[in-house]
DNA sequence: TCGCAGTACTTGTGATCACAGTACGGCGAC
DNA sequence: GTCGCCGTACTGTGATCACAAGTACTGCGA
């Protein structure tokens, strides 16, 4: 499952592009792709985080990453950097840089920062969302429904995203979303880690609720109650996140945050 | 007052920490600092822009900044890269980098985002501050009143700054302080240019009924009060720079962002 | 006088090299 | 046997070079 040893990592696919399914363009010869090298492998390293190819505390290295995505280590290390600003990664002692493993506290007040900004996201989406985004809205609902549970916890976790950013599309506040967005990039790697060692068969019915609260409250435009059915969804995670990390305190062990040891 | 020419910039100093004012240690032998090159350029150029030494629209080359810090281009390029995935700075088309000049809407929408998370914060500074914190607090409004309008509007600006965040430290929320943080730097070069041509007297006679609010609120322990008088500030900076920017839309005129030829 | 092409210069990107700091192993002394 | 030292291998940082893409200027020709 881990990505620990030397299991070759594809090379960058010029088709892997951002982390959200982009949006049909109706106008024909849009620009061409002219991305540079650091750009695809800071989505490729950003994607496998998401996918959970990296465990949660595992060290990145960029001479290796370079190997195994080969290239120099030019562009690993900006995207590295790129990653660590973002907090995605966590700078060590050392100056190398590792998947965090999110302290109970970070991930509440992350999931806090949530609630408040995608809380507000749901509730315009209701008041805004066109009959067209409505209909994406419900597509990804239906696709979250249908997900083998079985499959790959990281369908789930991809479905369950494509679901949320449907609404918070809906809100017409690109500028907003751009801040959305990091945070599920950093809850990524432990929510994905809780599906995996919790079962994702008791996540997926917990959220389903959810979700179908949230749709009905968009389709019927009650704004308030939108904004509470996301709310309530993120605190289930938020409250699911605490509940594991007290009961396995022992397997997000190892030195905490670098941080801890500067104060 | 513009930094467009070739006037020196001085040297990174080793001094120069981070923008916000470092709570006083107590305890001796606090581990030396042992930032690299880059860590100081970036700094340095953060602390540019929030003093308003760049003007919004200008373009940064790699290899000026280089040559002006004394240093090679490595360190730099990755500071502006660093600074641009904050969207502190902007991508052009050709990869350079320029000063955001923030449209009304993003700007709204990144003051929408900042008074849900410092409405929050305040709501739960007003819990929790400890008598020390509270200290803390009204020697920062204190330096704000007696700050000399027809000083630098860049002091005014940092008084303002450093009484709200005396306010969210006081919420003890580390994590969330470190996602508002990065909003205030994007708005800096943009509000600031706002205090040079409005004129700091009126902004700031406005922002001190907000500040004293606030105080008032927390000093009496009440959270829902707090929230609205941090709420109230943001919305009239935000309120503020719409009415500026429809009257002078030609001065933030030239070619406005570069993602909107994207689409 | 206008328009176009060619050139020189500036820009960011990527690769390679040199270096300093750290971690970890083995080896020797007590 | 255990503790401490030292050397090796490895890591990130910074500098320099090579290159491709873009821009602006200049000069030639219509």
């Amino acid at each position: 499952m881990w990505n620990e040893g030397n299991n070759p990592m594809p090379r960058p696919s010029p088709t892997a592009s951002g982390t959200l399914a982009p949006k049909p363009h109706t106008n024909t010869l849009q620009p061409i792709a002219r991305d540079t090298l650091q750009e695809r492998v800071y989505l490729r390293i950003r994607q496998a985080l998401i996918n959970s190819e990296f465990k949660p505390g595992q060290v990145l290295t960029i001479r290796e990453l370079a190997q195994r995505l080969g290239t120099s280590i030019m562009p690993v290390r900006e995207a590295l950097q790129k990653l660590t600003v973002e907090r995605v990664l966590e700078l060590l002692p050392t100056r190398s840089v590792r998947v965090p493993v999110l302290s109970a506290e970070e991930f509440a007040q992350i999931c806090e920062a949530r609630m408040l900004l995608e809380g507000h996201m749901a509730r315009l989406a209701a008041e805004r969302a066109t009959a067209e985004e409505l209909e994406r809205i419900e597509a990804a609902s239906r696709a979250f429904l249908s997900a083998k549970v079985p499959s790959a916890p990281t369908v789930i976790q991809q479905r369950n995203r494509e679901f949320h950013f449907a609404i918070y599309e809906a809100a017409h506040q690109p500028t907003m979303l751009e801040l959305i967005e990091p945070l599920w990039v950093r809850c990524g790697p432990c929510t994905v880690a809780l599906f995996i060692d919790l079962g994702a068969e008791k996540i997926k019915r917990g959220a389903t609720t959810h979700h179908q609260q949230a749709l009905e409250a968009i389709r019927e435009r009650r704004p308030a109650a939108a904004e509470e059915a996301i709310v309530a969804d993120i605190r289930a995670t938020s409250e699911r996140y605490q509940k594991y990390r007290r009961e396995h305190a022992e397997f997000f062990g190892g030195p905490r945050s670098v941080r801890a040891a500067e104060s």
